[in-house]
DNA sequence: TTAGGTTAAGTTTTT
DNA sequence: CTTAACCTAA
């Protein structure tokens, strides 16, 4: 794809004509008629005598919501049911009926990945006929390129730069500090996100209420959110809340051009609606409007269940309210699920169902199983005897299951809650030798080297980015410390001129000394140099001789650090990079917006990724560990949005389960180090919320269930048939090795008695159903064993008094550990 | 400048 | 407890 910056004049991506073929459905019929698939239909059995190829294998709803294609339309599609088929086939069906050229479908995404994806699949449908479609890209991809074009209306130039969150705390700093404030009390990083936030609702400085400005920087938020702008203005760049803001701005003020983009964009496509925040709500309202009488063509799809970025700014609200913003909007629903069992469908059905704000839709599948497994519960003592359950189930399916079918590693997942229990994961795989891959890291262009690299190629296109000066003007080292900086800084800012334009000015000058002085010759007269050669040297080759004669590379190889090799190989990888790019402009704005770490594919590995990033993905078999009150839910998410927050906590673990195709494994403990200290914790809410029918609680020795003791749970255990021949096995070899002397005493004081811990080799957890019970169900109808006022011991927090009771849970006064609440299967009385 | 010590904070993440 | 960011001393 081209970027926008050189890209093609206004207007003259199409022929002539207004549209290729005059729609056959009249633009006046009314929403929702059928019309416009029986145009379709007509039309593709005209052209080939039959339903086009594409149209065939798609369900009834599918189709419906494929060829709806004049008027509003909100698409429910939940978890696994063909939600990007539907897109893409639409897409499919507006090019080939001759409804539109590709040019005149606006289809945005939230993430590059979709929008690939997207990409891919229309052209699979459509054929190498139709090149690559111009606007069908991200919300912030999409907004670059309407910027480049209009970027004059907005105070910039279309070379402007795109900077990153790290640039924009830096120079949120500078501000602050400008302003006389103190940096530590008022941290730059919070008034970034507190911008962000702004930006996402779609305020400037004049639109944000009187309560948020004055909460930051001795009152002076406003002010501050202001200078701001006005630095990005001068700086000629824009933050990523910009790519929305701008648009929005540019279009209400310049009615005419948002005219002409109101002719072009005939269909408009909006995929994952439920993640839009109030910025993108308006940016898609604007480019949305007709004209009275004219059809809206504005197709969302998405899923109000799925919701889970209510903290960065999206508003479920706007898929709610869908109907009542597109007059006559017809909604279909997609509730035919591809993915999953029977039984992790039912599951995730009930547990979301607890939530009140939604739309209500309930998946299905028909294809049942009667050897289905049910979604397991699995309860551990702590994280570490989690980790190494999982790693062994792991393992066990590796090598292959009782049915006889072999687990890829590839096609398992753990899925947290939050990245720190990432680590008890990558420990234990670590020891075991298992191949795993953390998805969410850091990513490649965030490396210090790689933007190291980006400055200097940013500058030299850029000569007014004064953060990319400021980030090398110094690296390699050239004597150029903070006061030759700050001189430069002062001189630029009194003249309102960039800062290579002043270290221009200042060599001239003896107002630095000699030393200095001549270094910043050298930058001066490098940058120079290389702008010239910007027209004419191959933008790869410019890159090499950047990084050469800056003495960049030089300075990795003379750094003995073990990172120096690998900081080089970056290099190599992102000059090697460039080459599919046209140029180095248009390099730059992939690597800001669109460029992601690669994942070694031919690599068969577990994946590691916290919930959050699992949306959109799915695996045969899925683990979901953690499930703790105070984890998950997350006591801060409670805290700080209350019942929506755990609503959209609720939405999250219904996206954990719908991951999963065959196998589901929920785990909780009941003692987790959180911030150093073992803290002992109840089981998630969530655990009481999944249906009976459809999950069954596995029982494995060790884990001593230490869950449910007090209530029903005894007498489960007694039953509890021996593992008998698991003391040969692999797996019951590794547990004696890994058992220690730590953990041997804790349960063996705890309880009284040894008790060895056996079956988690080959015999694998065994699975039974509790009756209409779960084992994690805390429920007040059995009374307790314990009294309040009684005295107790507990393994880790030593005695106390009990000073309340709620079923099964316990609230103790510890002695030494202060108030704790803990399952009554855990202490004894003294 | 760099190393080493101190301090504070510690969900989730895309663009 | 661990990490990252920041500050001070050599």
């Amino acid at each position: 794809m081209t970027t926008g910056h050189d890209d093609i004049p206004f207007f003259d991506e199409e022929p002539q004509e207004a549209a290729p073929r005059r729609p056959a459905a009249a633009p006046s019929a009314p929403a929702g008629s059928g019309v416009g698939g029986i145009a379709a239909r007509a039309m593709a059995a005209r052209d080939a005598g039959r339903r086009p190829d594409y149209l065939a294998g798609l369900n009834p709803e599918q189709t419906e919501a494929v060829e709806t294609l004049e008027g509003p339309l909100l698409v429910l599609a939940g978890a696994g049911t063909g939600k990007t088929r539907v897109l893409t086939t639409r897409i499919a069906h507006i090019l080939s009926t001759g409804r539109a050229y590709p040019s005149q479908i606006l289809s945005v995404t939230f993430t590059n990945k979709a929008a690939r994806e997207m990409k891919e699949r229309v052209a699979l449908l459509v054929g190498g006929a139709v090149e690559g479609m111009p606007w069908l890209g991200t919300f912030h991809s999409i907004g670059v390129k309407l910027l480049r074009r209009h970027a004059e209306l907005v105070g910039l130039t279309s070379d402007f730069s795109i900077l990153d969150t790290d640039d924009v705390v830096r120079l949120i700093k500078q501000l602050i500090q400008a302003e006389g404030l103190d940096d530590k009390r008022w941290p730059a990083k919070q008034f970034a996100g507190m911008i962000d936030g702004w930006k996402n609702k779609g305020m400037t400085p004049a639109d944000i209420p009187e309560g948020d400005a004055r909460a930051f920087a001795n009152g002076k938020g406003r002010e501050l959110y202001a200078a701001y702008q006005a630095r990005l203005k001068t700086l000629n760049a824009c933050d990523f809340g910009d790519l929305l803001l701008h648009p929005i701005t540019m279009f209400r003020k310049n009615p005419d051009v948002l005219k002409d983009y109101h002719q072009r964009f005939r269909y408009i496509l909006v995929d994952e609606y439920q993640d839009t925040n109030t910025a993108q709500y308006m940016w898609l309202r604007l480019l949305a409007q007709r004209p009275k009488g004219e059809l809206q063509n504005v197709c969302c799809v998405g899923d109000d269940d799925q919701s889970i970025y209510g903290w960065r700014g999206a508003e479920v609200d706007n898929i709610l309210r869908f109907e009542k913003d597109f007059p006559g909007a017809k909604v279909i629903k997609l509730e035919r699920n591809y993915r999953s069992t029977e039984h992790i469908l039912g599951a995730a059905a009930h547990l979301i169902a607890h939530n009140e704000g939604r739309l209500g839709k309930t998946l299905f599948t028909d294809r049942t199983n009667p050897d289905d497994d049910k979604v397991q519960v699995h309860a551990a003592w702590d994280s570490e005897e989690e980790a190494r359950a999982v790693g062994e189930e792991i393992e066990q399916l590796q090598r292959g299951d009782s049915s006889g079918l072999k687990h890829a590693l590839n096609d398992m997942a753990i899925l947290v809650r939050a990245s720190f229990q990432m680590r008890e994961f990558e420990d234990r795989f670590v020891t075991l030798g298992l191949n795993y891959r953390v998805i969410g890291g850091p990513r490649f262009y965030e490396r210090l080297e790689i933007r190291d690299a980006m400055a200097y190629f940013r500058l030299v296109c850029q000569p007014a980015d004064d953060l990319a000066f400021e980030r090398i003007v110094n690296t390699p080292k050239r004597g150029l410390g903070d006061t030759a900086v700050r001189t430069l800084h002062d001189y630029a800012r009194a003249r309102d001129i960039p800062m290579l334009a002043a270290a221009h000015d200042l060599i001239e000058t003896d107002e630095m000394k000699p030393k200095p002085r001549k270094a910043l010759f050298d930058v001066v007269m490098s940058f120079r140099r290389w702008q010239e050669r910007l027209e004419n040297t191959p933008h790869t080759e410019l890159a090499e001789q950047i990084l050469e004669e800056s003495g960049y590379t030089d300075m990795w190889k003379n750094d003995k650090s073990a990172e120096a090799p690998g900081r080089l190989d970056n290099l190599k990888e992102l000059i090697r990079s460039m080459d599919s790019f046209e140029s180095m402009r248009g390099f730059l704005e992939h690597v800001s917006l669109v460029m992601d770490a690669e994942t070694n594919e031919n690599l068969d590995a577990v994946s590691i990724m916290t919930l959050h990033s699992a949306k959109g993905l799915e695996f045969q078999t899925v683990f979901l560990p953690g499930w703790e009150e105070g984890l998950f839910p997350h006591q801060r998410s409670l805290d700080e949005s209350g019942r929506a927050g755990l609503e959209e906590e609720r939405r999250l673990a219904y996206v954990g389960l719908t991951r999963a195709k065959r196998h589901c494994h929920i785990w909780f403990v009941s003692n987790r180090r959180i911030h150093g200290l073992w803290q002992s914790t109840l089981p998630s809410r969530f655990l009481d919320e999944l249906p009976a029918t459809h999950v069954s609680v596995a029982e494995t020795e060790q884990s001593y269930g230490g869950y449910g003791r007090g209530g029903y749970g005894q007498s489960r255990f007694d039953k509890a048939e021996p593992f008998a021949n698991s003391y040969s096995t692999p797996g019951w070899k590794r547990a004696q090795a890994n058992r220690t002397d730590a953990t041997r005493d804790n349960w063996g004081s705890r309880s009284g008695h040894a008790v060895e811990r056996i079956g988690y080799g080959e015999s694998g957890p065994k699975a039974r159903t509790i009756d209409g019970e779960l084992v994690a169900k805390s429920t007040t109808e059995t009374p307790s064993r314990f009294a309040i006022g009684e005295r107790v011991f507990h393994i880790k927090f030593g005695n106390g008094n009990i000073s309340g009771i709620e079923g099964n849970k316990l609230t103790i006064e510890f002695d030494r550990a202060g108030e704790k609440r803990v399952l009554d299967g855990f202490v004894e009385r003294v």
